[in-house]
DNA sequence: TGTACATCAGTGAACGCGCGTTCACTGATGTAC
DNA sequence: TGTACATCAGTGAACGCGCGTTCACTGATGTAC
């Protein structure tokens, strides 16, 4: 009962609006943009009241990334489970969202322990619908195949290696393009990508 | 002959020792612990001592990425160019130094621009070590060869398509090493590296 | 329906810290005569 | 060889700013009787 009260509601708008004013300042300012005095400002209340909602700055940052894999997650499972299309997704998501993007992938800010198995367990869920997309790629050798096996004994190895090269590949061109190495090269992204999705693809 | 005197040589040491510490703090501290205060601390100075070696904050780093870019650079260049040995070389690099490769790669700091045409001149040179190593790749469509063209005419853009994709599959896998990503999963670096560069190779 | 109470969102002051940068200045030292 | 001077490395104080976080507190409001 209590967790529907009226004040509970309240609280959970309240949450989200502090999450909304975070990633408007991820977006604009960088990833180390985050503070807390500045999302109260923009939510025209004062810093301590944020910690009705957030124990600490930290708090709310891994909320962030929760909610960030969380997207990513749901944006390639609404799609066909074809490497083309699956790499077409993720790779939107990351453009329309590159401040978000590099929380889940890029350099942890300083101070800034990513200690919560919750982490853990949305990275494997995102992973696992690249598996879904992918057949068995050549054989890994033994060592590797090992390794595979004990992250993930339900997968065959070749087509985890698969998934996690495709993953790789992407991941390189996403994370140049959204950091604008291609465009400073005068190319046109799209094109780069479909050149490489051809080859993840076959 | 100014160049050369005294107080020149002193000058040209102590904007080495500011350069080094500034290096360790960003190897300690991620890419926003670059704080002039700290490094004149480590240094034994006052904090506008520093300012008679470099003219801001954002000077120092301009000079830390191009040092990278030359760095990284001699790496590859002092390597065969062959594809297996500069992506070894590449990786090594990357990977003893992951501060440093974030510096050229990674997400800019808020505040920074990377207005400096040395810059781009710096990432070109290490481009054309990569390009000496690839044979020609499947033909680009139309409209992206136009585009290679551009950006470099001296090269067979299908060539260069070559070079910029193995790039990216590097980038891909040097990036998510660096930033711990497959430790999290139990995995060996090595032995993902080796199976994506005989992907590469061929 | 009315009242008393517990809950809790939000405040303002404060703590201690760090930042880049400017300024007027001191004092050592290389250099030119 | 000795001396005067210009150069310039470095200082300490200050500016204005922002940060996360704590604390004791006020006041509104939902809730239980």
């Amino acid at each position: 009962m209590a967790s529907s009260g009226i004040r509970d509601r309240f609280r959970a708008q309240m949450r989200q609006e502090v999450k909304e004013s975070a990633l408007r300042q991820l977006a604009e300012g960088g990833p180390q943009a985050l503070s807390l005095n500045a999302i109260a400002k923009e939510l025209g209340v004062s810093g301590p009241a944020l910690y009705r909602y957030f124990a600490s700055r930290d708090a709310l940052l891994t909320e962030l990334i929760l909610d960030a894999y969380a997207d990513l997650t749901a944006v390639i499972t609404a799609v066909p489970r074809r490497p083309a299309e699956l790499a077409a997704a993720y790779r939107s998501w990351a453009v329309a969202e590159p401040h978000r993007y590099r929380l889940l992938f890029a350099a942890p800010l300083p101070g800034y322990d990513a200690q919560d198995p919750r982490l853990v367990t949305a990275a494997q869920q995102a992973m696992n619908v690249l598996l879904e997309a992918v057949g068995p790629g050549p054989a890994p050798d033994p060592a590797l195949a090992r390794q595979l096996a004990a992250h993930n004994a339900a997968t065959d190895p070749a087509a985890l290696l698969r998934a996690i090269t495709a993953w790789s590949r992407l991941h390189g061109l996403v994370s140049l393009e959204i950091e604008g190495n291609f465009r400073s090269m005068g190319l046109d992204p799209d094109l780069l990508f479909a050149a490489e999705v051809r080859s993840i693809d076959q």
